[in-house]
RNA sequence: GCGGCUGUGGUCCAGGGGUUAGGACAUGAGCUUCCCAAGCUUGUAGCCCGGGUUCGAUUCCCGGCAGCCGCACCA
């Protein structure tokens, strides 16, 4: 059994990671969460909250899963996420069809399938494997489709992500930021993918979570003022360079700057920011690496580019998140889909002076003399340089025509203007965590099993900030005796807001490993001691080793060794074993 | 989507054209002053789905679905 076999069958079984449907058969890519693994998923949500919400100040919005047609027109979607395939008619093998001409056509993503298909047939492309006909092009959308409203004749599609809704909100947030650069939007939810063959259990999903956050920033100062709280941080980098030489290079983040290998400080702080993130909520520092787009696979729009990437026991280097520089490509394609403005007035920082011809045409004079003609003399010249201008009589063309205008009709000056500022479209930082991902390789990094007594004890060493079950109370023995002040802790503990499992079943070594195998971090035993001491134990699943505390100080204590604001070994006497 | 392998209680596995499908672990109830998967008593629970062959199919055949591996695909 390796690893992957493993954790997945211990989330199957312990309420984790559920395949969906399974009543009716299932169907490949879709999960549930279950008991366990529904708030292990809400902590990472909330850690990642935490730190890309609360301490940025960005702000979190919700959109609609279902988009229509015109935001995937402009996202590229529509057109780019979708292959054309043919398939043998002989062996019935599947071809990318605009792979197969690519030596014949320069720029086989411009033509029709029609068109594709006719090249195919032109020019006598047969099936590369066993040379047989190619059936006709279909297409392939990785976009679930859908109708919005009764008759089909609107199109929607399940957002493939959730960047989108804060790209075409961005009016609306601007605002709400009162006009200024920078600021952050963020959503977490569900996208979708109608991925051709998903595998690899919860790594390739076709609805799946994602985590996103778009900054909007000023394209001229890609600076960051809290660089200096991340520039110290070691990091392990997969760079361009290093991916040809092969090696992967241990490096600081103010470094990487500096030697131009991140391409500036924002991307880099958020590149930083994303570690801190991941190591916090559980992922092994020893198995997570930032690997930089190689040129070529970068969107041609992206200015640098770097995927967090984890070790899996089965699967290797998997990209769990991307943070990529996006320039302003999403904005001006929506820009131009849409026909809104979505650019920022950025005032200078000194006011400039600019010369400016100002032609003003005498429309009293030239509308009699042109009539319908006289909007397009205008036109013309005021587009005329000055030297044109001081001719008489002045030549302008229009439609093709030579006009002779009059010079007493038209006057101009050069005109001293001030120049405050401009309108730009911000630069994007994207951020964009796959959770899922995040979530397994949450689950593989935390998991361990060590030799007990001659038994393998399994053991779940999730952080305190994402686990599922916060402490276990458990009676030595499920006698009346002991039951009764184990009850009256869950329910003062369960009055915290804390997720506690209570659990009498079985001998008391069969409840630690369950709830180790979950995660548990703290468990709570009444034992005898109890009812003659009034003192109770604490045990800590990594050490195994116990404290005893007074029952009545036992809520809070348990409370700040889950806040961390404690140590085990102070926060009681020790248990002579 | 193609090819190969696989599908039996919650989990892991055994089995087999014929009465009641077997084990281990897990799990429920009970006993036990018992701190690391102990023990005892006693339960619950299964042949992936559909069609075919057959007197009879969980077993054989076909199809579907799911899982694993390879190919293809992967903004």
């Amino acid at each position: 059994m390796d690893m992957y076999e493993k954790v997945i069958e211990l989330a199957r079984r312990r309420g984790f990671i559920w395949p969906a449907f399974e009543l009716y058969g299932g169907a490949a890519g879709f999960y549930d969460y279950g008991p366990l693994g529904a708030p292990l998923k809400r902590g990472i949500e909330d850690l990642w909250r935490a730190f890309f919400v609360i301490r940025e100040g960005f702000c979190e919005i919700e959109c609609p899963t279902i988009g229509v047609e015109d935001i995937y027109k402009a996202s590229g979607h529509l057109s780019g996420f979708s292959d054309p395939l043919t398939e043998c008619k002989e062996c019935s093998e599947i071809y990318r069809a605009d792979h197969l001409i690519k030596h014949i056509i320069e720029v086989p993503d411009a033509l029709a399938n029609e068109e594709i298909y006719r090249v195919i047939q032109e020019n006598d492309v047969f099936c590369p494997e066993c040379g047989g006909d190619l059936s006709e092009i279909y297409e392939f959308n990785l976009m679930f489709k859908t109708f919005i409203g009764p008759g089909g004749k609107q199109p929607g599609y399940l957002r493939p992500e959730t960047a989108q809704g804060m790209f075409v909100n961005f009016p609306r947030l601007l605002r709400h930021y009162r006009d200024r650069l920078p600021f952050g939007a963020v959503q977490i939810g569900k996208s979708y993918r109608n991925e051709i063959s998903p595998r690899q259990g919860v790594i390739r999903l076709r609805e799946f979570s994602q985590a996103e956050a778009e900054i909007f920033i000023n394209p001229r100062d890609k600076t960051h003022p809290r660089f200096g709280e991340v520039a110290d941080l070691v990091m392990t980098l997969y760079s361009k360079g290093g991916q040809e030489r092969g090696e992967t290079e241990e490096m600081t983040v103010g470094e990487a700057v500096d030697k131009g290998i991140i391409a500036h400080e924002t991307l880099a702080y958020y590149v930083a920011r994303t570690y801190q993130f991941l190591t916090e909520a559980g992922i092994s520092k020893d198995r997570l690496r930032f690997r930089q787009h190689k040129d070529d696979e970068m969107a041609h729009y992206a200015a640098d580019c770097w995927d967090a990437e984890v070790l899996l026991d089965r699967f290797g280097w998997i990209e769990i998140v991307g943070v990529a520089d996006r320039t302003n490509y999403d904005l001006r394609s929506h820009m131009a889909q849409s026909q809104a403005n979505l650019t920022v007035y950025l005032p200078f920082d000194e006011p400039r002076k600019e010369e400016k011809l100002v032609v003003k045409p005498d429309m009293k004079k030239l509308g009699p003399l042109f009539r319908k003609g006289a909007k397009a003399v205008a036109d013309a010249l005021q587009a005329l340089p000055m030297e044109d201008l001081k001719q008489d009589p002045i030549l302008v063309e229009v439609d093709g025509e030579k006009v002779e205008i009059d010079p007493a009709l038209v006057s101009f000056e050069m005109v001293e203007e001030e120049i405050r500022g401009e309108e730009i479209v911000p630069h994007v930082i994207e951020p964009s965590f796959g959770i899922d991902r995040i979530l397994y390789s949450v689950l593989e990094h935390s998991y361990r099993e060590e030799m007990v007594e001659g038994e393998t004890r399994a053991v779940l060493a999730l952080q305190n900030r994402v686990v599922p079950i916060q402490v276990a109370v458990l009676p030595l023995m499920d006698r009346a005796e002991l039951v009764a002040p184990a009850e009256e802790i869950a329910r003062e503990l369960r009055g915290m807001d804390l997720r506690v499992e209570y659990d009498s079943s079985g001998s008391i070594g069969r409840r630690y490993r369950r709830n180790d195998e979950v995660g548990t971090p703290y468990s709570v035993t009444v034992d005898y001691e109890t009812l003659e001491e009034g003192t109770v134990t604490i045990r800590d699943r990594d050490s195994m080793s116990q404290i005893r505390v007074k029952k009545g100080e036992v809520a809070e204590k348990v409370l700040a060794l889950l806040k961390g604001e404690m140590k085990f070994s102070e926060a009681g006497s020790p248990l002579a074993s």
